[in-house]
DNA sequence: AATAATTTTTATCTAATGCAAAATTGTTTC
DNA sequence: GAAACAATTTTGCATTAGATAAAAATTATT
C-alpha cells in the first residue's frame, strides 16, 4: 500500500504524463513545492516498490501497475472536487481540501459520494433545493 | 495551530473528560492504539502550547481554550459521522473514515456539508431518491 | 514494607523534507 | 566539434513529527 504521500507523488506523474507526455522532476518539485533532491528521494522509492522505472538523469515511466493506481488516484481525485463543488464549497478550499482528505477515505466511502454526485446532477431541482436550504440561515 | 495529531488527542481528552469526568494516560493509550509513552509526550506537548494544564504523575485539565477546541472538533466528527451513515457508508468504514479526513476539512467544506445533512433529514423522500439511485447499479 | 500498576524518561526508529555540495546533462560560443 | 557555462538531478547529512521499546521513577494497593 501506498502512503498518503506516495500517492500525492503517483497522482501528478500521472497527470504530467498524461497532458504534457513526460514528467520530470524539476516539474514535480513545482506542482508539489518541495525541493527537487525530495523528489529524487520519493521517485527512487517508488521505483523500488515497481510504481515506475527509474534510470537516475534520465527519467522514468510508470509501470502497469504505476498506471493503474494513477488513474484511480486521479478518478477519486476529481470526483472529490465535483462533490465539493457541488455541495457550494469556495473554490479556494476546494483543492486542499481534496488534498488532504483523498488518501483516507475508503473506497466504500468514495463509491456512495459517487452516487451522491450522480443524485444531484441528475435532477436540477434537488441542487435547487439544496440552495434553499443554505440561503436559510445567512439571513 | 494544532496537528491533525495534536487534534485526536484533545478530541478524545475532551471526550474522555465529559464521559467519565477525567482522562488518564492509558486511557488514551487504549483509545487511540498508541503507548502510554507516546501520550505523556503528546500532552507535554498540549501543555507547552496552553490546550491542557498538566502536572506529572498527577493528571491534567483542559484549559479554557483546550476545551473550546475539543467541543468544536467532537461536533465536526460527529457531524461527520452522520454524514457519512446517511449517504450508505458501512458502519465499519466510518469511525476511519472520519478519523482520517476530520482534520483535513477547511471549516466551510464542514458548513456545506452541515446543510447536506439537513437537508436529507428534512425530507425522508430525498434519501429515498438517493437508496434508489444506490439500488441501480447493484444489479 | 513489599509489590503491583501507572507514568515518565531515554534512546532509537521511520517517513518525509530541506539544504549544500557533487555529478551529470544540455546549451552556447568559438 | 570541443571547451565553458548553465540547468537539472543526485548524494549526503540534518531535521521534524510521531511512534516504539525498555528501563527508571512515581504512585497505588495489599
Amino acid at each position: 500500500m501506498p502512503t498518503p504521500s506516495m500517492e500525492d507523488y503517483i497522482e501528478i506523474i500521472y497527470n504530467l504524463i498524461d497532458t504534457k507526455g513526460y514528467a520530470r522532476v524539476s516539474d514535480i518539485a513545482e506542482t508539489l513545492e518541495v525541493h527537487p533532491s525530495s523528489v529524487t528521494k520519493m521517485v527512487q522509492k517508488l521505483d523500488k516498490d515497481e510504481y515506475l522505472l527509474y534510470e537516475k538523469y534520465r527519467g522514468f515511466m510508470l509501470t502497469e501497475k504505476g498506471k493503474k493506481v494513477g488513474e484511480r488516484l486521479v478518478f477519486r481525485h476529481e470526483l472529490l472536487e465535483d462533490f465539493l463543488e457541488i455541495i457550494g464549497v469556495e473554490k479556494e478550499n476546494i483543492y486542499n481540501d481534496v488534498e488532504g482528505i483523498e488518501h483516507h477515505l475508503s473506497w466504500n466511502s468514495i463509491d456512495r459520494l459517487g452516487d451522491l454526485v450522480k443524485y444531484f446532477k441528475e435532477d436540477q431541482q434537488r441542487l435547487d433545493d439544496l440552495k434553499e436550504i443554505q440561503l436559510r440561515k445567512k439571513k
